[in-house]
DNA sequence: TATGAATGAGTATTCATTCAT
DNA sequence: GATGAATGAATACTCATTCAT
C-alpha cells in the first residue's frame, strides 16, 4: 500500500488547513455546508480543495477517517489496561464526548459493517475490532455482563453519539445519561435501590 | 360560513395521499427530499401540495404532528394502567418501533423544550407531560429507579429513536438493545450475573 | 351588435363587484396583482371571475374600457362649452388626475392607434376623436397655438399620465407641472418674464 | 491582496456581454424579463450572471447606474457652457433620446429623492445636483423662466422619458413634443402667435 | 500549481387557468 | 351558476463540480 508520493510541503500545509477548517464549518453548519464556504473560511481557492479531495464526500470522509483513527489509537492504548472495566467505559465516554462537539462522526459507527465507503471500510473494521477487544476484556473481568454482544453495543454507542451530536449533551446531562446506559451494560439490576437514598453515581468507570 | 369548513372530498383524499407519500419519501431520502419528488410519487401536481401545505416545513410539521399526536394518545391510554412499570417500558418500546420505520419523529423529542415551531410547541409539551406521568408512576411502583429525571430519560429515548431510524434496528437487535437500556433504567446492578448462565431476557415489560 | 343576452341580476351584481374591487387592487398592487387576490378581496370565487372575464387581460381591459368611457362622456360634455380653451385644459387636467389615483389608464392613450386590443379599438378612436374636437375648438378660439397637432398632444397627455401614475403627483406638484405644459401649448413665449416678479399662475384653464 | 482586484479578462468580457444583452432584453420585454432569458440571449450560463450580480435587482441597478453615470458626465461637460440655455435644453433632449431607445432609465429620475436603493442613492443625488446647476444657469441667463423649480422640472423630464420609452417617440414626434415643453419652460406665452404664420420651430436649443 | 470563473442540474415557490363538485 | 381544488409552466436563486488563466 504505497501512500502515493509524499505531498509537497505547501500542499500538505493546505491539506491540513482545509481539514481543520472543514471540521469547524461542518460542526457549525452541518452537512449542508457548502464547499465555497469552506474554501472561504480556509482562505484557499475552491479548486485547491478539489485538488486534494475529488469530491465533497471525499472531504467529509477524510475528516471522519482522521477522527476515527485518533479514536482507534486511543482505544489501542486502553486495550491492555490493567483495569479493563474502567478502560471500556472510559472509551465509550470518550467517543460520545467527541460526537458532542464534532458532528458527523457517527456515520462511521452507524454504518459499521454495512455499506461503508472504500476509504472507511478497513478503518471501520479496525474500530470494531478494538472495541470488541475492550468489551471482551471487560466482560472477562466481570465488569460488563457476559451476554452483551457487539451489535447491541454498537447500537448503544451510535445512539449515544447521534443524540449527543444533535442534542448538544452538555454536562451534567451527558454523565447522567451515560450512567443509565452503563448500569444497563453492567447487568440486570435486582430492582431499583429500595431506599434510593444515595445521590447519583457517575458512570463509575 | 364556518371558519374552517370541512375539506372537499377530493381535497381530503389528496391531503391524505400527500401525507402518506411524503412520509415514505422522507423515510427514504431524509429531510433533503424534494417537493417535486414527493409530488411525483403521490401522483399529484406540485401546486396541489402547496395548496394544502404552504411550505415544505409545514408539510414536515404536519407529518410529525400527526405521528406525535398518535403516540400521545397511546401514552394516555397507558397512563392509568394497573402495571405502571409495564406501561412505561411498553411506551418506550412503541416510540422506538415507530422511529424505526418512520423517520423524523425524532425532532419532536430532541427539540423538546427548545425552539419548537408554533404548531408543535403545545403538542410537544403534551408529549413531555404524559411521558413524565408514565415515569413517575413507574417510579412509584418501584419499577424504575427513583433518581432518573426527565432530561436523561428524554435523552435516552431520542438516542434510541435516532439510532433506530438511522440504523434500521430490526429484531432481534431492537429488543436486545432496549433490554440494556431498560436494565439501566431499573437500577444499578449488583455486578454482572456471576454465572451469566441464563440466556437473555427481553425488555421485561 | 346585439349585446348578447342581458345578464342575470346576480351575475350583474358580481360583475360590478369584481370590477370595482379589481380597480382598487390594481391601483394598490399594480399589474402584478394576482387573480386570486382579486377574488379574495371581492369575496367571490375564483372561477366566478373567469366566467365573466375569460382572461386576466380581459379583466384589465374591461376596467380600462369603463374608465375611458367615463372620460369620453365627460369630454363630450365639454365639447360644446362656450369656453373652448377652458374646456380643453380642464379635460387634460381631468385625465391626469384620473391617472394619478387609478393606474393603468395610460395604456389606452399610449397605444392609441397602435396595437389596441379588439375591445378597445373602437373606444380608443372615440377618445381620440373627442380630444381632437376639444383641441380644434380651443385652437379656433385662439387659446391653443395653431400648430399643435394630435400626435404631440397625445404624447404630452400620456407623458403626464405615466409620470403622474408612477410618481404620485400630488398637489401642488401636479398643478405646477401642468402649468408649464399648458404654457407651452398656448404658444411660444416671448422670453421668460423679465422681472419674473409675479408668482406662479395655475394652469389658467 | 487588493480589496477589489480587477476582474479577470474573461470575467470582464462576460460582465459586459451580460450588461449589453440585459439592456436589450429589458428594452424588449420590460422589467418582467426573466434571468434565464437574459442568460440564453447572452449565451452564458445562468449562474454566470449570478456570480456578477447577486440578484436580479442588482443587475438592473448596474445597468441603470452605468447609464445614469454617462448622462451625469455629459451633463457636467455642459455645465459650464457659455450658452446655458442651449446647454440646458440640449441635456433635456439627450436624456429623452436615451430613454427612447433604452428602457428603465426612468426609475433613476422618478425615484429621485425617494427610496432609492443603496447603489443609486449617491448617483441619483449627483444627477439631481447637476441638473439643478444647468437649470439655475439657464435661468440666470434668462433662458428659462425664473419660477420653475426642481420638482416640476424632474416631473416633466421623467414624464417625457416614460412616454418616450413606452411610445417609441421617433422623429419628428420627439422634437415636436419637446418643443411644446420647452416653450412652456421658457415662460408664459402672450397668447398663441396670432398669425401662426410661421412653421414650427424645433426645440430652439 | 493554485485560483476563481463558468456551468447545468436542481430547489422552493407562485400564478393564470381549467375542471370536478 | 358558483365554487375552490388541481395543475403545469415559469421564476429567482444555489451548489457541486469542471476548466481556462
Amino acid at each position: 500500500m504505497p501512500e502515493s508520493r509524499p505531498l509537497r510541503a505547501d500542499a500538505r500545509r493546505n491539506r491540513e488547513r482545509i481539514l481543520r477548517t472543514a471540521e469547524i464549518v461542518l460542526a457549525r453548519d452541518g452537512l449542508s455546508a457548502s464547499m465555497r464556504e469552506i474554501a472561504r473560511q480556509a482562505d484557499v481557492g475552491l479548486a485547491t480543495i478539489y485538488r486534494q479531495f475529488p469530491t465533497k464526500e471525499a472531504l467529509y470522509e477524510a475528516i471522519v477517517v482522521a477522527r476515527v483513527r485518533a479514536l482507534v489509537d486511543e482505544a489501542r492504548g486502553l486495550a491492555d489496561s490493567e483495569e479493563p472495566g474502567a478502560a471500556f467505559f472510559r472509551f465509550f465516554t470518550r467517543v460520545v464526548e467527541d460526537a458532542t462537539h464534532k458532528k458527523t462522526l457517527v456515520d462511521a459507527l452507524t454504518d459499521a459493517g454495512v455499506d461503508v465507503k472504500a476509504g472507511m471500510s478497513g478503518l471501520s473494521r479496525e474500530m470494531v475490532a478494538v472495541i470488541e477487544t475492550l468489551l471482551t476484556r471487560a466482560q472477562q473481568a466481570g465488569r460488563v455482563r457476559a451476554d452483551v454482544r457487539m451489535p447491541e453495543l454498537l447500537a448503544l454507542l451510535s445512539a449515544a453519539c447521534l443524540a449527543a451530536e444533535r442534542g448538544r449533551w452538555e454536562e451534567p446531562l451527558r454523565t447522567r445519561t451515560l450512567s443509565v446506559m452503563f448500569d444497563g451494560l453492567r447487568g440486570p439490576s435486582l430492582g431499583p435501590a429500595p431506599g434510593a437514598a444515595g445521590g447519583r453515581r457517575g458512570p463509575t468507570p
